[in-house]
DNA sequence: TGTACATCAGTGAACGCGCGTTCACTGATGTAC
DNA sequence: TGTACATCAGTGAACGCGCGTTCACTGATGTAC
């Protein structure tokens, strides 16, 4: 990733508005998002938000996937970020603070903005494929999951007697590019435990955010916190 | 539900014509969605498809939402019926394999229709509100794993002694017809492990249909039967 | 510091398209006597 | 069994709407001398 423009910075007045018409745009198109969804939105309706032309917006992003594409990068990256220094500030032994911590970080970000968690884990967009470029941003969340639980595994002090036990299986379950973000250290059973323990997180978030739980769980605070705790794929 | 038709069965020409055409344009309504997401889901097309004029489908579905809504319910209804029929098939003291069956048979089923199980558990439509009727179809699945719930709390043989553990929560988590809908054997800890486990199941297929786990698992079936049993919430 | 030219941002009209829904209509099917 | 009338299915045109994207253009900003 070299930035073109940190050889020097020039800052013509130029750039700076782009910066901020690019940071405008992609506002509204967020905005849009929370009562059209992602397959509905509409470059006409952004630009008629920001009183531009829609032509204009094309100066921007080439097209209407492009916008979609950047708001896809910027909320993977948020949630990243959220995940991240939620889980600087625990100790680092506190593992299932931590869990607990990811869990509940993620919550609340999905709940300050549900119509970005259902772009990043609701239906894909009919039509569009994201390209490599979200690849990475997706990433960061799991890394947080994935750093807790290399720590657990390079941890002495957490190995019980039946960790000894043989692997079991034959087939291999995972690719070789997981595995090594996992790092060596992370068993495949220990791994099979903190991606179940993911989807758990994932599929409660959908159940209430998407409305299937509604007249079943009164107290949805309450409600996750077991859950989380029934969860957890770390000891203790 | 009085059903208009049974008092007696002409069964004319023309109700004959209406049940099917109904069913066709179910069903074209159904093959739209594979390519094109139920908030794209076009009138027209369906027409199109069916070499009809477009307004002839008003004859069958009185609006966009209407037709919507049949497919809502014709899926919840052939999910249900699917866990039903897999469940009923098990013995009913195998309580882990009941648990394993309705986890592959809604795998199956979502694995066999992606756009019918995104209907159900993606993102919810926006500007469409599901109405009362599809409430009713959208719990059978539910309803089996509650039937295994209850199964396992009637059976005095799988209590242990931690189950005389306090409730040790004040706070009211369910609502009380999802209380009942259980049945009062089932307590407020196996009800969260049950939902838990449920959550687990929808997030793993979410993550594996929408495509977040492309490129990290290798072999899903083997890493959903691992998932299934990590998250099973019965005894054994 | 001033001028000449190149670059970029934003406009408004236009292209070709698809949509949900309504309406007056034709012709076929069903029903009552 | 036959006839008269009512009901229903399906048509095709039309309404008013929104969309993504392109294009030739004006005017402002930036750059090189």
């Amino acid at each position: 990733m070299t930035d073109p423009t940190s050889r020097q910075a020039p800052r013509t007045a130029r750039a700076v508005a782009r910066e901020e018409l690019t940071r405008a745009i992609l506002s509204a198109a967020s905005a849009q998002l929370a009562t059209v969804g992602p397959a509905q939105l509409s470059v006409r309706a952004v630009a008629r938000d920001l009183g531009m032309a829609s032509s204009a917006v094309y100066r921007y992003f080439p097209s209407r996937d492009d916008l979609l594409t950047a708001l896809l990068v910027q909320a993977y990256n948020d949630l990243g970020l959220a995940a991240e220094t939620a889980d600087a500030a625990v100790e680092t032994h506190a593992y299932e603070k931590r869990w607990l911590t990811l869990g509940r970080t993620v919550r609340r970000w999905a709940l300050a903005r549900p119509h970005a968690y259902a772009l990043l884990f609701g239906s894909p967009v009919p039509g569009y494929t994201a390209p490599r470029t979200t690849v990475e941003p997706a990433t960061r969340v799991t890394a947080v999951l994935a750093g807790l639980l290399r720590d657990v595994a390079a941890d002495p002090g957490t190995h019980s007697a039946e960790d000894a036990s043989p692997p079991a299986s034959t087939v291999t379950l995972f690719d070789a590019d997981l595995r090594a973000f996992f790092g060596p250290d992370v068993s495949d059973p220990v791994l099979v435990a903190g991606l179940t323990a993911w989807s758990g997180l994932i599929g409660a978030l959908t159940l209430e955010l998407f409305g299937h739980l509604a007249g079943a769980v009164t107290d949805f605070d309450a409600y996750t916190e077991r859950v989380l705790h029934e969860l957890s794929p770390v000891p203790r």
